[in-house]
DNA sequence: GCCGTTTTCGGCCCGACTGTTTTCAGTCG
């Protein structure tokens, strides 16, 4: 049974709750959780990796002990230090952590006083009003903690980038608007471009004397004041995300800026590398000694420690530190950049609007070429277009394209990979094209195995030029499907074959991390709307942001170029 | 537990808000 990256990382989460319910080191409570970090976030499999020779030590922040740890969950599905833990900690503790303002320190303590080791007992104990006499807690904690456990249950997670905006901007425009506010800016996992996005982090810049936090606090959508002081604020909306406001002098609005876009790990490493160069790094700037050499802007903040800008798509410690001293960032792709779309649906499937409509809408887009690429008929199929049907679609293209200007439509279709890796629709049927998509869109519970030779054998088709969301998973609904994956990048490099980026945004597909080792692979990538209304070509802007997540620029990405280029990128694919 | 152009031992990012306390610990971002 293999083992899973995710699998270790979450042991190693709890290894570290574990260590600080017992009141463990912090700095080795950290290793753990940068260890976790670092495990989920990588592209392949650390089993096969190891497998094929690879010592895990050589992973930032993995030393001789975590690498033991993980040879030994790799060979045995288990960790024996996880399991005395588990034994030594009373059964239940940790679920404690998961309530805000409940630390190892405050869950320990009613647990010795009271006996306290679960959310049950802990709602007991304060419908009985126990919890005020424990000593450090009192009626105002008491009420605190009961307002959290009652909120659990209705506690948002995450939402889609999308949703998040629709309140950011809302927020944004709001604070702006105050008197005296200088500059406002939508920070966090938002300005980093995450697919999800946990809670709103918006910088402020504002005079002393400027009371945003009222202000704030008086913002209609506010539900509940979590905390309120004169330089940082945090609420609830009604629609439970938890929106966190800091607002500083405009001389420290970089830094202020840059702290609270994060990561916390980026964040971590930066001020190191200050400390070694003997800074000190905060949110109102950089100080040598009592000096503030730094602060009002993002490039003066990273200029003082001696490095370029960093994108904040970039600062998730992933390397974005060594590739800055090196000046080897990359030039990340812009929205601009994209010239074209290779992925869209009309009415004639389940589009919702017709060809002209379509092709209209991505013109206005700023597109120059479009692929209308509807679905094929295939087993269990709604709607997909049969042989007759594609015919007198490639009719209507060509008539369309005699009569349009300032954009060319290019013929095409998304056809199915099926279980065998074979096409869904013969190959003379697909001749007349000018690009074939192929996607999964069943079996997505084959083995690692299978769903590789599955994918292998569809790339080695002779008609195949790009493959769609090709993990095809949806975010928080569906599993990517397992897959070793540097095969199949391997593969499409020699076909060669494009791998897409899914821009919808329950897809984004490839994600940040796969999308950067297929591009390392030297694949190249369409970034595509696979819009079904006149709307979706603004998801384009997602994919570009998950693009640069994955340190792509234009020449990563295959519908940057000129409609000729492209022409023969996908012609090439055919001759092989 | 990790790590090293100061170090193989002794460090490890930094500050705001809250509540329970009279000077600070805990939590969070």
């Amino acid at each position: 049974m293999p083992v899973h990256n995710d699998e270790i990382a979450t042991a190693f989460d709890e290894i570290a709750d574990l260590l600080s319910l017992s009141g463990e080191n912090q700095f080795r409570i950290r290793a753990y959780r940068r260890a976790a970090q670092t495990v989920r976030a990588l592209p392949e499999e650390l089993a096969a990796r190891i497998a094929a020779g690879f010592d895990p030590d050589r992973l930032p922040g993995i030393g001789a002990d975590l690498a033991g740890k993980i040879r030994e969950f790799v060979a045995s599905g288990h960790c024996k230090s996880l399991e005395a833990l588990r034994r030594s900690v009373p059964r239940g503790l940790r679920e404690m952590l998961a309530l805000p303002d409940i630390g190892p320190q405050r869950a320990r303590a009613l647990y010795e006083a009271l006996g306290i080791h679960s959310l049950a007992d802990l709602k007991e104990s304060l419908d009985h009003h126990r919890i005020r006499r424990v000593p450090h807690f009192g009626t105002r904690l008491e009420e605190r903690l009961r307002k959290s456990l009652e909120a659990l249950g209705e506690r948002s997670h995450r939402v889609s980038w999308n949703v998040a905006d629709g309140y950011a901007q809302g927020l944004r425009r709001f604070l702006a608007a105050i008197p005296g506010v200088a500059q406002v800016e939508v920070a966090g996992s938002y300005r980093r471009g995450r697919e999800t996005v946990g809670d709103l982090d918006l910088v402020v810049a504002a005079p002393a004397g400027v009371d945003v936090d009222r202000a704030l606090r008086s913002y209609d959508e506010v539900a509940a004041v979590l905390a309120s002081g004169r330089t940082r604020s945090s609420v609830v909306l009604r629609s439970g995300l938890q929106v966190d406001v800091r607002v500083v002098p405009p001389a420290s609005f970089g830094a202020a800026l840059y702290y609270f876009t994060g990561s916390k790990a980026h964040n971590i490493r930066l001020r190191t590398i200050a400390v070694a160069k003997g800074l000190k790094v905060n949110e109102y700037g950089v100080y040598r000694g009592r000096n503030r050499i730094a602060g009002e802007t993002e490039e003066s903040v990273l200029g003082a420690v001696g490095l370029p800008y960093i994108a904040p798509e970039l600062r998730e410690d992933r390397g974005e530190f060594d590739a800055a001293s090196a000046r080897h960032l990359p030039d990340l792709v812009t929205r601009e950049q994209l010239t074209g779309d290779l992925h869209a649906h009309t009415r004639a499937t389940d589009g919702n609007a017709s060809l002209e409509e379509m092709v209209d809408a991505a013109r206005r887009a700023g597109l120059r070429y479009l692929a209308i690429t509807d679905h094929s008929k295939y087993l269990g199929a709604v709607h997909g277009l049969d042989a007759t049907g594609l015919s007198r679609q490639i009719d209507q293209i060509d008539e369309l394209n005699a009569r349009v200007r300032g954009i060319r439509v290019l013929k095409g279709i998304e056809v199915d990979v099926l279980e065998d890796g074979s096409l869904a629709l013969p190959d003379p049927a697909l001749a007349r094209l000018d690009l074939v998509v192929g996607a999964v869109h069943s079996q997505f519970a084959l083995s690692r195995r299978k769903q590789t030779d599955r994918l292998l054998r569809a790339l080695d088709r002779p008609y195949l030029s790009v493959l769609a969301h090709p993990t095809a998973r949806l975010i928080d609904q569906r599993a990517p499907i397992d897959c070793d994956w540097s095969q199949v990048f391997r593969r499409a490099e020699e076909r060669p074959c494009l791998l897409e980026l899914n821009a919808q945004p329950d897809r984004l597909d490839l994600d940040d991390v796969l999308a950067r080792e297929a591009a390392a692979s030297g694949v190249l990538i369409s970034i595509a709307s696979d819009a079904h209304r006149i709307e979706d070509f603004a998801f384009l802007d997602g994919g570009v942001r998950q693009a640069r997540r994955a340190w792509l620029s234009a020449s990563a990405i295959a519908n940057t170029r000129p409609l000729g280029e492209v022409r023969r990128l996908l012609r090439r694919t055919f001759l092989k």
